[in-house]
This record gives C-alpha cells, structure tokens and sequence, in this order.
DNA sequence: CCCTAATCCCGTACCGCGTACGAGAATAGT
DNA sequence: ACTATTCTCGTACGCGGTACGGGATTAGGG
C-alpha cells in the first residue's frame, strides 16, 4: 500500500504500466480492457466516493469476476493511478496560451480546479499517491511548462511552480468541498459552531474569537479561489 | 470512514471530543489514559509509519485489549485526530512575534515544516482529514492569528491565508519525503529515470525535455523550502 | 456492609478488504 | 489436432475496523 509518507518502497514500473500496449499474438482474446475499467472507477468513485472503489465493485460493475481485473492492473494502486490519468483527459485541449504567463498560469490552476469539482476524490489522490505521469498527465505537463516559458525560471523551478499550482488547487478544492459536505449536514454543522463559540468564549483565544465574529462575507468559493490565485502567481517572479 | 473528499456525514462532535475531561464519579477506574495511547500511536507512526497505526498494533503496544481503545477514541478516525493534535504541541511555545508579520509568517511555516519532518505521516494526515482543532493545534491557530494582526486582512481571510500556508508546508513536505524515498531505492530511481528520458525522446514534449535536460541544481529541499515560502508570502499583501 | 448502578476491560465474532493460487477456457501458431 | 500462451474467475487466506455482551471493578445509598 502507498502511504503518501514515502515509506514505501514498492511501485510499478512507469515504462511496465505506460508503454506496453502491444497485444501478444498467442493466446485468448481480453474480455474487457484496462479503459473500460477505469472508466467505470472513476464512474463510481464520483457517483458513490473514492471508498465505494473496491476491487469487487469495480469488477462486478463492468460484469467481470474480481480477479480479472489483475489483468489489466497490477494492484488497486496502478487502478488508482490510472484513474487520475483518465480524468486528466479532461484537461485536453486546454485553452491555447496568451504569452501572458501569469494569466496562463491562472488558467491553468482554473481548469484543475474545475476538474477537482467534477471528481471530488481527486484532490486527495493526487495529494497521497506520488505522480504517475501518464499520458494524459504529461500532456498537461507540457502545457504548464509551455505556459512558463516567458519566465526565466530554470526547468527545476519550473516544475516545482506546477506542483504548487496543482497542490494549491487541491488543497482550495478540498476545503470547499469539505465546506459543502458540512453545510449539507445542519446537526454537524450546528456542532462545530457551538465548539467553536465555547472556545471563543473561553478568553484564551482572543484573536479567533475576533475573527470568527466578524460578520460572514458573502464570498462565493470561486471568488476565494481567484483571489488567492492572483496573489499567489503574482508573488511567483521571474528572478531565479 | 472519512474519505477527504467531503462525502462523509459522520464525525464526532468536538465538544464531546474535547471539552470532557471530568471522570466520572462511578464505575471502574481506567487502567489507560487517552494521552498514553495517543502517544503510543504517534511513536508507532513515527518509527513503522502510518499503517502500522493499527487498533491491533496500538492496543498491544500499549498493553491493552484490543476493544478497550474503544473506551478512549469512538473510532480510528478519532485516534488520528488526537495523533494530530498531540503533535502539534511540539508547536508550543511558538517564537515570540516579531511584528513583520511576512517574517512572522514565515517562521511559522517553517517551524511546521519541521514539525512534519519529524512525523511524516503529518502531512498526508492533514490532508485528508478535516480540521479537529484541538488544544494544541487551537493554540497555534490563536498563534497564527497574531501574527497577522498587523495585516489588513479580516477574520475569514485570515484563517485562509493559515490554510494556505499550511498546505504548503504540507505539500513541499511530501514531496521532500517522497523525494527521500526515491533516493532511497536506487533501482526504483533508476526506473523513473529511464521512463522520463523515453518520455523526453519520443519528440512529443519538448519542453518537458528541456526542463529535465537542464543540470541538476545543488539545491537542498531547506533552500526550496525557503525560496517557494518567500515568494509566497511576499505575494500576499495585506489589501482586502 | 451489602446492593446497585455505573464504568471499564476485552475475548469472540462478523463482515469486508486486497490479493495469491491454480484450474479451466479460449486463442494462435505449428 | 496439438501445444504454448493468455485470459477468466472461484476459492481461500490474512488482516482490517468494530458490534456485542459478559465479567470485573468501583462509588454511593440503604
């Protein structure tokens, strides 16, 4: 299993799962196809949650046995990943570049966003398992460091700039949803706020019981998520 | 099961959660305590990583039956919510406020990006699991806070601006570690690398060739660290 | 001083998970 | 037709979280 603290040594091999999609000439023909599966994961991961991914449910929601789908996938992990390459599809064609790299580069964190939105499970798969830069993914890569180019950064930095493109969107997305998921729940929600209003009245807690007392803004995610995009992109300069 | 995706109803009240410490007046005395346990997962984490976090492991570890952690936490869910708080201790006391609240700011992700490094598992835990705010992380919360009182900000961005750079923390964290490991397994490494360079030659992602053709910079992750945060922080500005 | 209610301890058991194993079925080359 | 190869999938194993319930321990009330 992947923990996402890096203690693991395991993996597949990128060249095995990206690469090798020549048919052998022997033996019975693939009943389904490594597509198929994952679409139907990803089917399910955004109609019942990422839990509701299970080895036996993928199977028996594409109509095959359980063990089949080590045929087409080494582990749930390589499933995994192959789920986030999928969706990254969606990212293709992305909007032609302007030469205005930071506009780019807001555009860019936009469609993540806008595609974090449509797989809620995403954020968090793209935050525990190490990148697997499959097809999908890469092309979007390419894109991003198109995007950059205008900057001086060296290639290095470059990359390091997506990662913190890519984590800030998850991260924004991942609160808005767990926002959501609270206001949608009104007991849960009434809970945190009485929690939240005896540690405010405690006295130990000054400044948080000053901000959570100032009146509620009417700001819409989108418009959280566009103001600090601007001023995170506007703080990334050009200098080395 | 809490999934990070927001799909989750359940959840524990924090005032039942945090605020009841009084022991009862009747019934049998507890053989363990809440804080023993809690600090024998997080050593467990620590040394074996999290998914040796199991209630099996914890209870042997600590010399209990397995359901008696159950008098304790309601749920593993639970438990990692009082591993995290428990960590964030180590936070207390922050360095006193200097008054520029950038180098404030910055110190203060710094000094979370150590607490991370020393358990790795933070990261990916904070991720994933919604805000507990207990004692401690309520502590540096009410830190953080002061230290963007010379800001313009009002209360919700100010919380956003913490979010912020606790993600990433988080983030840079991970990634540092996963890093780590990669170094670590030398074969693993290699596969990667070799994957990469086919990528690079197939002619379809130029600049991705050119990102990675450029010479690998002597940078230790502190200095990454750094520069990223700098950047970051210059870029928000105390306007609304 | 015992009785009762409250609390905690924890052995057993259930269900669901990922997946190793291996037997049987389908296919292509000889 | 024979054989090597590839795919399918039923069965089974070990491990995970945790519901259940009976026994042990305690404090207060008679």
């Amino acid at each position: 299993m992947v923990r996402g603290d890096g203690s693991d040594a395991g993996g597949v091999d990128p060249q095995q799962l990206w690469l090798n999609s020549d048919r052998p000439r022997k033996g019975r023909k693939p009943a389904f196809s490594r597509g198929a599966i994952t679409a139907a994961a990803v089917a399910l991961a955004d109609a019942e949650g990422i839990d509701a991914v299970t080895m036996r449910r993928v199977a028996s929601e594409v109509g095959a046995g359980v063990m089949s789908l080590y045929s087409y996938a080494p582990d749930k992990e390589t499933l995994l990943q192959l789920m986030v390459d999928h969706v990254s599809g969606e990212l293709s064609p992305p909007d032609p570049l302007t030469g205005d790299w930071r506009a780019d580069l807001k555009a860019i964190a936009h469609a993540q966003r806008a595609l974090m939105l449509r797989h809620p499970w995403l954020p968090t798969a793209l935050f525990n398992r190490r990148w697997s830069l499959g097809p999908n993914t890469l092309a979007f890569l390419e894109h991003a460091l198109a995007a950059l180019r205008p900057t001086a950064l060296d290639g290095g930095a470059k990359l390091e700039v997506f990662s913190l493109i890519t984590g800030f969107a998850a991260r924004l997305v991942a609160d808005e949803i767990a926002q959501a998921a609270l206001s949608a729940s009104p007991e849960r929600a009434a809970a945190e706020a009485r929690y939240l209003a005896a540690v405010a009245a405690d006295g130990h807690h000054p400044e948080l019981a000053e901000a959570l007392s100032a009146p509620a803004r009417p700001l819409t995610p989108d418009a959280t998520f566009a103001r600090l995009l601007d001023r995170m992109v506007d703080g990334l300069d050009a200098g080395s």
